[in-house]
DNA sequence: TTTTCCCGCCAAAAA
DNA sequence: TTTTTGGCGGGAAAA
């Protein structure tokens, strides 16, 4: 009986209806580690652990780092029990930073402490079978075994305060810490602190869910370095050890969730030529994917044959934020300040493609792509035209490129001026120290599209199609431009980008066959045909508002 | 194989 | 009721 349907419930939402059978198989295959709940956590501090955050909103946090609320809920648990944060309301909570671990690490030592042994004998309903109980030391609740609760669970005396929920993954939490902080054991494993924080060996069930559980806090504790991994001395099976508090966790430089498309449908919110590519391609010999280190090697040569010959004045370096420490070890960085950075500071985009916890592979595949891309344009860049598949790889390249910036851009102007407002003049100078840096780093990168463009690709360009294509893509970088810029230069890159739009336009107009020229431009420009009739239309309205819209605002400076 | 542990169903609490 | 929280365990990727 009970036939369930054969529950074919949700692939992916892969949009492309254009090939049917076959694929599977091969798949994307995202390595599990891009999706751990460690990497979330990381992510999801080096989203709140900043200035001016005082607020967290569950749903918010859900989308910006593109998870299902279930995980989050994980991550805020395990973080509440240590103080970082506290809820507050609904959906809502409050923000407390790691300053507050040690005072909540205290409190725990003390209450372990407290009654290691104390041991209410848990009278034991002689229901017998499954006595299935709950974590027995600690805990100052008796805990009126399994569910019972018909009538209310009014404990004798005074209990505690606000005794909610089990919620066994927050206590679960706590318990496993008291282990630690309560013992001189360094190293634990988890099948031991499993066995401790349970009765004792019982069902095997149960101690295996336990351990899951324990796995997932384990997780998310070490990503704030609170514990580490080892393995025990003696064996060699795996363990944990406790690091402590030492002042902030390495925290991964504020890698920004450049494309926090939550769903792969809606690609892009304001930029113009972004273009989402298929890729199906001829997969040269040993382009093998993956394995970020070698990618960012690649990058890096790249980068550096391509935009050799650009201006390079004040040398970049990496930007890290005021306070904070600037993840301890993550890639290779010279710690020692050589300042023989490149024309382009490499650790920031280091930084900005290391994929923030995202739920489709393409992530991978897009950066894959950039990669193998701007090494082909490397060698040939002023001896042949690119195709249109290459011209929309050159534009995500660089619409992620910008991207990365113009987010931290937009936040950190936001806490300055929030700190401005503060009076905080110690804070402000640091901020705006670093505003000024992403602003300059974003006229370097538009430069590098304007130079790239106007001395090589727009004069190699031949058909029309693909000169509107350059020429919208520079309207777009000017648009960038002007974002970073006020004043005077501001409305330089204003008028700039109108001028480019119109003629980007014009010669849509002018030049392309087809009634609708210029949607059918942009159709063809795509290179990849399916599903791009929306976007067309999308796109030659964005850019029409968008004039109009600049037009204004020109008037009103 | 065992160890790790992600996904997401589905049931309690809230609202 | 609907929505928010969060047990819980299947089962598949890693080791």
């Amino acid at each position: 009986m009970s036939d369930l349907p054969p529950e074919k419930t949700n692939m992916e939402l892969s949009s492309s209806s254009s090939m049917p059978g076959s694929s599977s198989s091969l798949h994307h295959s995202y390595s599990r580690k891009q999706k751990s709940l460690g990497l979330l956590c990381t992510n999801f501090l080096a989203l709140y652990n900043r200035h001016g955050i005082e607020t967290i909103g569950l749903d918010d946090a859900s989308s910006k780092l593109g998870v299902e609320r279930r995980r989050i809920y994980d991550i805020v648990n395990v973080l509440e029990s240590v103080g970082v944060l506290t809820r507050r309301a609904k959906n809502q909570y409050t923000w407390k930073g790691f300053a507050a671990i040690p005072a909540a690490l205290k409190e725990l030592q003390e209450e372990g402490a407290k009654d290691t042994f104390h041991r209410f004998y848990v009278n034991e309903n002689v229901k017998g079978s499954d006595d299935e109980d709950d974590e027995e030391e600690s805990s100052s609740q008796p805990l009126s075994t399994s569910q019972t609760d018909t009538s209310k669970p009014s404990l004798p005396d005074s209990s505690k305060i606000d005794n909610r929920r089990e919620k066994s993954l927050g206590l679960l939490t706590q318990n496993f810490i008291k282990l630690f902080i309560c013992s001189q054991a360094t190293i634990i494993s988890l099948d031991e602190a499993a066995k401790l924080l349970l009765g004792d060996a019982h069902n095997t069930s149960i101690m295996r869910t336990k351990v899951r559980r324990l796995y997932d806090i384990a997780n998310v504790l070490s990503s704030m370095n609170l514990i580490e991994k080892t393995h025990t001395l003696d064996s060699r099976k795996p363990a944990f050890k406790w690091l402590g508090y030492n002042g902030e966790p390495t925290f991964t430089l504020s890698s920004d969730l450049m494309m926090q498309a939550e769903s792969k449908k809606r690609v892009f919110g304001t930029d113009l030529s972004n273009v989402s590519v298929k890729r199906s391609k001829t997969h040269d010999s040993a382009t093998e994917r993956s394995l970020k280190m070698k990618h960012h090697a690649i990058a890096e040569s790249s980068y550096n044959r391509i935009f050799d010959a650009h201006e390079s004045r004040h040398g970049s370096r990496g930007y890290e934020f005021g306070p904070f420490a600037p993840a301890t070890g993550t890639y290779p960085t010279a710690p020692l300040e050589d300042s023989s950075k490149r024309a382009f500071d490499v650790e920031n985009l280091v930084s900005d493609y290391r994929p923030s916890y995202q739920n489709q592979a393409d992530e991978a595949e897009k950066y894959d792509d950039m990669v193998e891309f701007l090494d082909k344009v490397a060698k040939n860049v002023d001896t042949a035209e690119l195709t249109p598949e290459e011209r929309n790889l050159l534009s995500i390249a660089y619409k992620n490129l910008i991207a990365g910036r113009r987010a931290p851009l937009k936040r950190t102007r936001s806490i300055e001026k929030k700190e401005t407002k503060k009076g905080n003049t110690n804070n402000v100078s640091i901020i705006k120290d670093h505003r000024v840096k992403i602003e300059s780093e974003i006229t370097k990168i538009c430069d590098q599209v304007f130079n790239l463009i106007d001395s090589h690709l727009l004069p190699s360009a031949s058909t029309a199609d693909s000169k509107v294509f350059y020429l919208k893509m520079t309207g777009d970088y000017h648009r960038y431009l002007s974002d970073s810029k006020t004043g005077a230069e501001k409305i330089k890159a204003v008028k700039r980008t109108l001028e480019v739009y119109k003629s980007a336009q014009a010669i849509a107009l002018n030049d392309l066959p087809s009634t609708n020229a210029f949607e059918a431009a942009i159709t063809e420009m795509h290179g990849v045909r399916e599903e791009s009739y929306e976007e067309t239309a999308l796109i030659t309205n964005l850019i029409l508002d968008r004039i109009t819209l600049w037009t204004d605002e020109l008037k009103w400076s």
